[in-house]
DNA sequence: GGACGGTGAAACTTCAGGTTGCCTC
DNA sequence: GAAGTTTCACCGTCC
């Protein structure tokens, strides 16, 4: 098919999004990094002339979504006032929800997006176009998945509102064009592969096919496994059979399974040898987390006992796991900085640092600058400091933050069932400094339902620290400081009654550890 | 002569995403 | 591999 789009720039992106608006039409546009994603986005909205109210609203909305705006904050806010708005896992999740309800309501016309928009989300458009079919990987840019590509065209036709939508590819070069033709338009999409044999995947699984009791002896297991897609495509059971003995010994090692008959231990062959998950083993199936993290967690508290312990001894524990990958990378010229911190933070590692030479180190280093930037988020700096010092956009530190936390979590579960109770205060505390971004002189006032890590510092700066201080508080200071609204409420939550008017308000103190 | 500023080319640097897990109101 | 960013040499201007 030909379709004439007016040269109206160099830029064959920014053509097509401005013919796809002169047509009354929407587009999603999609890219291989974030940054090209704000780009595009950014070149596009230079072009158009005209905002309207609504979109002044929606930009509003987006900019202060959170309580201090950060600089990509303030860069989708200035876009969508155009009616182009950026998606990806950088923005904040209430941030994408703007950008998508608007774009389905056909307010805003074009999104540029990295490929976070192509699964799952339902988000049609008349044209998907696709800008970038390569990505960045550890062999240099690399074709992506024919399947990806289908999933991007996929997007284009909206079901109840077009007869028809388009897919465009961009090719750069004619010799460019004659490849995707090949690959993609006449390809075929590559098979589906099992996740299962996938280490973290496999070992999460015989521990819970263990725990739940779905499973009770070797032979079990191996049916079970000779049953699943993934022997089915393997074929080769003799491999997996072996693979996943290796998975039992390591679920036994790290405590998380009784091979119950000491007899059966030397001779493998026994099928029946019957198979138990230990109290800590359930616990870590029903905690969901990889059984290498757990057992990394049950070392590290072993570790700890005569050790000194801070924030970032369980920061840096919980970021050095698979399930925080990818961690925020040591940039070349950071090296020594980190390096630096992390030898002001020696002692209070709880995990031993690996050699300089071995290939983990690299890792462990990120990991030292994953739980600095954590220790800084809990030490009150804001997203924007956050963005500029270590680069991580706000999305991305909620998702981190609440992955942490859920470790954190895990990491007082076992120190529960492994007799360190006295963990379980500490990790209670850096949780909520976690999960507010605040100071531990804060929470007493981060009970209180309204109470975010904004406002109690306000409080807290006026002399207004703990409960009875807010019960004892001038009423119109509190106004002053935090609002009318809000004021009432914590009175009210401290149990100051005299001055209630408001009985709507059935607000709480929180409640934790 | 030297400090400063502007310019452009060369040298570096970096690069997508995200499901459930738990509990506490 | 390519876009974006930093570095650096070079040049002109002003004092």
């Amino acid at each position: 098919m030909n379709l004439k789009i007016k040269q109206e720039s160099e830029n064959s992106v920014v053509n097509l999004a401005l013919d796809t608006i002169k047509i009354g039409k929407q587009a999603l546009i999609f890219v291989n990094t974030k940054k090209s994603a704000e780009k595009a986005a950014e070149d596009i909205s230079k072009r158009m002339k005209t905002t309207n109210e609504q979109l002044e609203i929606i930009s509003e909305e987006v900019l202060n979504s959170i309580q201090k705006p950060t600089s990509q904050c303030e860069r989708a806010a200035m876009c969508i006032k155009k009616g182009v708005a950026f998606h990806h896992a950088g923005l904040t999740s209430k941030q994408r929800e703007i950008v998508e309800d608007n774009f389905r309501n056909g307010i805003i016309k074009i999104i540029c997006c990295t490929p976070t928009l192509a699964f799952g989300l339902d988000l049609p458009a008349y044209r998907a176009i696709i800008k970038d079919l390569r990505r960045y990987s550890q062999r240099g840019l690399a074709w992506i998945p024919v399947l990806e590509y289908l999933q991007m065209c996929g997007r284009a036709g909206r079901p109840n509102y077009d007869m028809e939508g388009y897919a465009i590819v961009i090719a750069e070069t004619s010799a460019e064009k004659n490849k995707i033709e090949e690959k993609y338009l006449n390809g075929k999409s590559e098979e589906i592969y099992s996740k299962l044999a996938v280490e973290p995947v496999l070992r999460t699984y015989v521990l819970s096919l263990i725990s739940s009791s779905f499973v009770r002896t070797k032979k079990d297991l191996i049916d079970f496994f000779s049953k699943t897609f993934y022997a089915h495509q393997f074929k080769d059971m003799r491999k997996i059979t072996s693979t996943i003995y290796k998975t039992l010994d390591m679920l036994e090692d790290w405590e998380l399974i009784i091979r119950e008959n000491e007899e059966f231990k030397s001779a493998d062959a026994v099928e029946d040898e019957p198979l138990r998950s230990t109290l800590l083993g359930k616990r870590v199936s029903e905690l969901y987390i990889d059984p290498l993290t757990a057992d990394k967690i049950r070392k590290c508290l072993i570790n700890a006992s005569d050790k000194k312990l801070r924030e970032f001894s369980f920061l840096q524990m919980v970021s050095n796991t698979l399930e925080l990958r990818p961690l925020l990378r040591v940039g070349i010229k950071e090296h020594d900085k980190i390096q630096e911190a992390l030898m002001q933070n020696y002692e209070y590692l709880m995990e031993s640092e690996p050699s300089m030479y071995e290939p983990e180190y690299e890792e462990f280093l990120n990991s030292v600058k994953t739980s600095l930037m954590l220790n800084e988020w809990i030490e009150e700096k804001d997203e924007e400091f956050l963005l500029e010092e270590y680069g991580i956009r706000p999305g991305e530190l909620r998702a981190k933050i609440e992955i942490a936390d859920w470790l954190l979590y895990s990491t007082s579960e076992i120190s529960k069932l492994q007799h360190y109770p006295n963990m379980v205060k500490h990790i209670a505390k850096l949780r909520i400094r976690m999960k507010y971004g605040a100071k531990e002189e804060l929470l007493p006032l981060l009970k209180f339902q309204g109470i975010g890590r904004m406002r109690a510092r306000i409080l807290f700066r006026n002399k207004i620290k703990d409960i009875g201080d807010v019960k004892n508080a001038d009423l119109s200071l509190l106004k002053q400081l935090i609002g009318e609204k809000t004021s009432l409420s914590i009175k009210r939550q401290a149990g100051d009654e005299s001055f209630l008017k408001n009985e709507n308000d059935n607000a709480s103190l929180r409640e934790w550890g």
